[in-house]
DNA sequence: TTGACATATTCCCACATGGGAATATGATCA
DNA sequence: TGATCATATTCCCATGTGGGAATATGTCAA
């Protein structure tokens, strides 16, 4: 059995490094594929091969408008992927909730980029 | 050029579902590799495989003893998959802060234990 | 030492891949 | 209509792949 095809899964299609920059650039604001092309220095039909699975496994959502398609990231499909590491994030985030605390205790401060997740507390 | 290898980076070590389901089993108790075969259902070359892959990504850590080889998950190195994820987050964590906020309002309350698989209900 | 056990490695192979290049499809404009 | 722009698709190919089977390495027990 060969390696699972990229549009298996939401795991497979951003194993490819393009992909996951492709998403980091479409995140939020949609944008044509010439311009995802230039921006990452791609050539455009690398780009839409790139599209196409990402597309395949819903991580991007399609506009047409005319001759253009425009691309932008759907984060909701990378809940699956963002939960996944919460099951091992419990051995990491006794740091992250101490610098948050922190940054509630003097706001003001920088504070982290966000901080959602009470963390489990440990069977260590 | 060919896909990337599977040891190119944690993001390519971890598309395949057999590995994630070690990573899961190995998580937080070391197990020899007699036990994540039988407990996973592969034989054994495989299992040894995959923890091939695994170390040279650095997810599992190895100890030796006499003719057993105990591995664990290194949950430090999911780190980097976990916070890219993190660029997305912010999508779909105003659920989760909200939650999080109102726990915080009132203390007495039992907390929420853990936050890791919030619903999966609609996105308004 | 020999034999049993635990794990790692090697060999084989069907197969999906990603890049390049060329081409096809589709839409707009003159 | 034809020409041009924007995107998608096809063809080719070197390459890493995961599984199975067989074998190699290493360790303990008698």
């Amino acid at each position: 059995m060969p390696r699972a095809a990229t549009t298996t899964d939401v795991f497979n299609a951003i194993a490819e490094a393009r992909r996951r920059d492709i998403l980091v650039f479409l995140d939020a604001r949609e944008r044509p594929v010439g311009d995802i092309a230039d921006a990452l220095g791609l050539n455009q039909p690398s780009v839409s091969k790139h599209l196409s699975v990402l597309r395949g496994v819903g991580l991007v959502e399609v506009r047409r408008e005319g001759r253009h398609v425009f691309y932008r990231t759907n984060p909701e499909a990378l809940r699956p992927l963002h939960e996944w590491t919460l099951t091992f994030e419990r051995y990491w985030s006794r740091q992250l909730v101490r610098i948050k605390e922190r940054a509630e205790r003097r706001p003001g401060q920088s504070a982290p980029a966000h901080q959602s997740k009470p963390h489990k507390g440990g069977k260590p």
